[in-house]
DNA sequence: AGCACGCCGACT
DNA sequence: GTCGGCGTGCTC
């Protein structure tokens, strides 16, 4: 007797398969189990979907057989399957895209007897009994929270100040979980790589007690062994913690009770390509779908098995307006831990580069700012934007510019090597004697980047001497200082050492590092997000100058005399004046009215058809067409969808492809979501014309980061 | 996406 | 005369 069976492989949304595809099996198979499948010519990994009652429209001939079940591995819960069905379908793609993508690579790779093998030896890990370790005290705050979390019945945003002590709060969620239930997971998602190995020795110091290998990474730089462990792991309940980026909160949890996002603001949960998801919204809809799964296996339905709670000093607005709308609980940590009553961080000072000299670096005050802290031993953070040593060169007779020839960019200056790089295409030559155009050999750097800013204040601080009378240590950590292996650790390493007086850096160092001898950070041309066409370039400066003023003055002995620097052309800007007093609030406030004026997010839907082509006519040509195709249809949901003209995207041309973009807006997320499905199959049926030929490729992106 | 088949330029 | 460029088409 023979079963016939959905089973969703690795297919693309535009290709014509994008559904689950059917197969005939000997014995009957569970939902989720994994399996190898034949498609074409070769054999891949496929997900078990759902057992069906016939062939459906196919033919005996067309299905092929399951070629292997992995037995060896439970099959996937209803719930993961939910998970990825949701998003899928949210953020339009293909079931097996989203499923395939979620599970570990090597599963792909693997043959059923390698994997056995690889089984086994994962189930000897043996759990060490050890003594549970002492508990650090907590503030009254920390408490309070933690008190407010554990009745709490709605997705919960704690709402706390750099040094507040939010760490110690997921800990203890955590911890209060796991041992009410010998089976609870706990996700721990972080935004970036960088970030884990502090988090996770801390989690695994709290947390030995419970038995080895019980705390697990999972982020995509582990090696493909390393990671299709941890997620074995955390499939086979054997993990009860599992920390890691933003691909984790598709990682398969059978007993997950909470899940923690710490930073929720920040725009590394939003992946970037592929299936484009925020893996902060996936967690609420998973905690939701969790809950509710459990609610009804026990009939009860009352409690919330399963948690969330967001951590961010500088929420994204879209979480501030869930809590304004009660949809979400806020819990505020206002206070340092250790500050002195009414010490609200480091004072802010704004500096008017309109009354300097045109194309200073550094004015003057802020260089002698710098000065004094490091003849007193202390320790400066100097944050600019932009690496390399200049975003253009340029000659001032023929008026040439460093231009990439695959991109509409220019090519960044590196002094250091002398090469002209491409930031996005990676296009790299080394720096030309002369003018390319005139052969004049007087060409110049425009503007400036880390590498000048590192020379600069080298120069400029040569002749001071350190409290011990040795000459003063500038350092620059961005992603061209920290390239090799273990270079960013070490370098991150000499500062906390104390071996380096002046940091230069991109966003890299405003991250989470937490170096105790600073006392002064400086923004060094901030400028750029103020009045970009980006409408969360605010939100994002805003988080980015806080989390640089979180740098200061950590230790807090230190917290009232240290200072943030911020150089700007426009200091009576309102997002300064709501930096100036650390009133994330009032910023809220202001960005929400403009939003909200605006249609914009949270209040309006947004997303983007994106078109890849040649020639940039021939992608606008094709978002030109499939719109008009959309009007004609008039597809479900259309009344309530805005769609504006198509236009270039703002890096027109990448590596030789034009791409250009169309927006889409809804104060509606169903009939967005509606009409966005139903559209879908106009967009292949469109792009399968012969006039479209010249299309590479279309792709859609739900709630965009930048529009 | 892979991986075929298929039709035109520079190499043994 | 073949090796190989990537254009077009299919995968239960």
């Amino acid at each position: 007797m023979s079963h016939w069976l959905d089973i969703v492989v690795a297919t693309p949304a535009h290709s014509s398969v994008a559904g689950p595809l059917t197969y005939a099996s000997e014995s009957p198979l569970a939902p989720g189990q994994l399996v190898r499948v034949p498609l074409g010519r070769r054999e891949v990994l496929g997900v078990v979907w759902a057992e069906r009652c016939d062939a459906g429209s196919l033919s005996a001939g067309q299905t092929k057989s399951v070629a292997a079940v992995l037995d060896g591995i439970d099959p996937l819960s209803d719930g993961w399957r939910g998970l990825i069905g949701f998003a899928a379908g949210y953020y339009q793609r293909s079931l097996g895209e989203v499923a395939l993508a979620a599970l570990p690579p090597q599963l792909r790779e693997l043959g059923a007897l390698q994997l056995a093998r690889r089984l086994k030896r994962a189930a000897q890990a043996a759990p060490g009994p050890a003594p549970r370790p002492a508990l650090p005290e907590l503030s009254a705050q920390q408490q309070a929270v933690l008190e407010a979390f554990a009745k709490a019945h709605q997705p919960t945003l704690l709402f706390g100040a750099t040094g507040s002590g939010k760490t110690e709060v997921y800990l203890r969620a955590a911890q209060e979980v796991l041992e009410a239930e010998p089976g609870a997971q706990v996700l721990v998602m972080v935004p970036e790589i960088n970030l884990t190995p502090q988090l996770q020795s801390r989690l695994h110091e709290r947390f030995a007690h419970l038995g080895e290998g019980q705390v697990v990474t999972l982020h995509s730089n582990l090696t493909p062994a390393q990671r299709l462990k941890a997620w074995l792991a955390a499939h086979s309940g054997q993990a009860r913690v599992v920390l890691g980026t933003r691909m984790a909160v598709l990682a398969s949890l059978p007993g997950l009770r909470l899940i923690v996002v710490d930073e929720e603001h920040d725009p590394s949960y939003k992946q970037q390509e592929g299936a484009r998801y925020s893996a902060r919204d996936l967690a609420i809809y998973r905690a939701r779908l969790e809950s509710q799964r459990l609610g009804t296996v026990q009939g009860t339905g009352a409690a919330a098995p399963c948690r969330v709670l967001l951590g961010s000093a500088t929420p994204s607005l879209e979480s501030w307006q869930a809590c304004l709308k009660d949809r979400y609980l806020r819990l505020d940590m206002p206070d340092r831990i250790g500050a002195a009553q009414g010490d609200s961080g480091p004072q802010v000072r704004l500096l008017d580069m309109g009354q300097q000299p045109r194309g200073t670096l550094l004015a003057p005050a802020l260089m002698q700012a710098i000065a004094e802290r490091v003849a007193c031993g202390e320790q400066s953070l100097i944050f600019l934007n932009r690496r390399g040593y200049a975003p253009v060169l340029a000659c001032h007779d023929c008026g040439w510019k460093s231009q990439c020839a695959h991109c509409s960019a220019y090519r960044v200056f590196h002094k250091l090597d002398r090469s002209l790089r491409c930031h996005h295409c990676g296009y790299t030559d080394p720096v030309p004697r002369g003018c390319p155009d005139c052969g004049n050999v007087d060409i110049a750097p425009v503007g400036r980047g880390t590498e000048k800013l590192e020379e600069h204040l080298s120069e400029l601080l040569a002749d001071l001497r350190r409290p011990d009378g040795s000459p003063v240590r500038v350092a620059r950590i961005d992603a061209d200082s920290t390239r090799g292996k273990g270079a960013l650790q070490s370098q991150l390493a000499q500062m906390h050492e104390g071996h380096t007086d002046v940091l230069v850096g991109t966003q890299m160092v405003t991250k989470g590092h937490d170096f105790r001898n600073i006392t002064l950070v400086a923004a060094v041309n901030p400028d750029g997000s103020l009045f970009s066409s980006d409408f969360r370039a605010p939100e994002r400066l805003f988080a980015l100058l806080m989390q640089a003023c979180g740098r200061a003055g950590r230790q807090a002995s230190q917290s009232g005399r240290s200072q943030m620097w911020v150089q700007t052309l426009h200091p009576g800007h309102p997002l300064f004046a709501s930096l100036k007093r650390h009133d994330y609030a009032g910023f809220a406030q202001d960005e929400l009215r403009h939003r909200q004026a605006a249609g914009l997010p949270p209040f309006g839907h947004a997303a983007l058809l994106r078109a890849e082509a040649r020639t940039q006519e021939a992608a606008q040509e094709f978002l030109r067409a499939v719109a008009e195709a959309a009007v004609q249809a008039g597809l479900p949901g259309g009344q309530r969808v805005v769609l504006y003209p198509a236009v270039p995207m703002s890096l027109q041309r990448l590596a030789n492809v034009e791409r250009a973009q169309m927006l889409l807006e809804s104060a509606s997320r169903p009939a967005l979501q509606q009409f966005l499905a139903a559209w879908q199959p106009l967009l292949a049926q469109v792009r399968a014309q012969a006039a479209h030929r010249g299309l590479i490729r279309w792709a859609i992106d739900v709630d965009p980061l930048s529009i």
